[in-house]
DNA sequence: ATAGAATGTTTCGTGTAAGAATTATTCCAG
DNA sequence: CTGGAATAATTCTTACACGAAACATTCTAT
């Protein structure tokens, strides 16, 4: 019974590892990682975009995803423009050299898992899918459930 | 057929950016973060350790853990000594205020997911762990094969 | 019309996370 | 027994990743 709980977490650590040293693996080859394409292809799709809703999109905080246009500037594959109805806004869009790269990129997932994934039976590619999608559901309750007092058990406060 | 590849990115990501949210709580409610936890329990285990079989014990790079035991180490959960046997090592110990704080921290898995799992039939916590281990093969191939190129498709090389 | 709420971006601080390079030590072959 | 390979830890740089705080702008209720 407690064993799932170290399996699932190792899976999970081991899963996390994987994914960031394919991002790293991309970035000296393509010198872009897989969040910075990951935000040039949903700026692909839109021509241009807000940071709040780039944000939203890739599944990461406002503060992440402004450090990752600031680095996508810098190598010019997109521009950020004041708009001028509302001040406040910074339009992204990204330029013909951003589209250019990620033509040339290869897939967001590791190329292997993609395709063990598509050597899978529909069936199989399904059970998956589904398994990981109900673990982030698992996962994200926590996120909504706005309790005030995460760990009832005991206030721990340790602070040198 | 592609829609598969694009759910499963899209999970795991979300997968990362939750483990990492839960890590970020856990660090301000206790003090410290999930992979400090985590190398406390492995230093816990085996009473005296050495950087790289820790490193390989929670599935992190060397110099990953190095930063974590220097943290570690400022708050006093665990002590680093030179081995005199082979000055070349330096053997880990977890303190008892170390013990102390591992014995009143909540699990490693987020508290909704460990609950939500148990909840599960016996037969569907197997197909869960089983999926993602699978997946966790899946992606370590890529580790394994040493091809020198791992893109075959076209040489890409941005370097401005 | 204006104070304050709301929205949007940016900056800051902290903590992973990794590879490359550096240093120190030990091992080993000749 | 000595020079180079191997092992071990550390430092450096780069990039995520987040929340909190600071800032500017717009909206809104009175």
């Amino acid at each position: 019974m407690y064993d799932y709980e170290y399996r699932v977490l190792c899976a999970l650590r081991r899963i996390i590892r994987s994914v960031d040293i394919y991002s790293k693996k991309l970035n000296t080859k393509l010198g872009l990682t897989t969040p910075q394409l990951l935000c040039l292809h949903a700026l692909a799709k839109s021509e241009s975009m807000i940071l709040t809703d780039l944000a939203r999109e890739v599944n990461l905080g406002v503060s992440t995803v402004n450090g990752i246009i600031d680095r996508l500037e810098i190598k010019q594959f997109l521009t950020r423009s004041r708009s001028v109805k509302d001040r406040r806004k910074v339009s992204l869009e990204i330029t013909s050299s951003g589209k250019n790269i990620i033509s040339k990129a290869p897939s967001l997932l590791q190329d292997k898992l993609a395709a063990s994934l598509s050597e899978l039976s529909d069936e199989e590619q399904l059970v998956l899918t589904e398994s990981l999608e109900r673990v982030v559901t698992l996962m994200e309750v926590e996120k909504i459930d706005a309790s005030p007092n995460l760990f009832p058990r005991e206030q721990v406060t340790v602070n040198n």
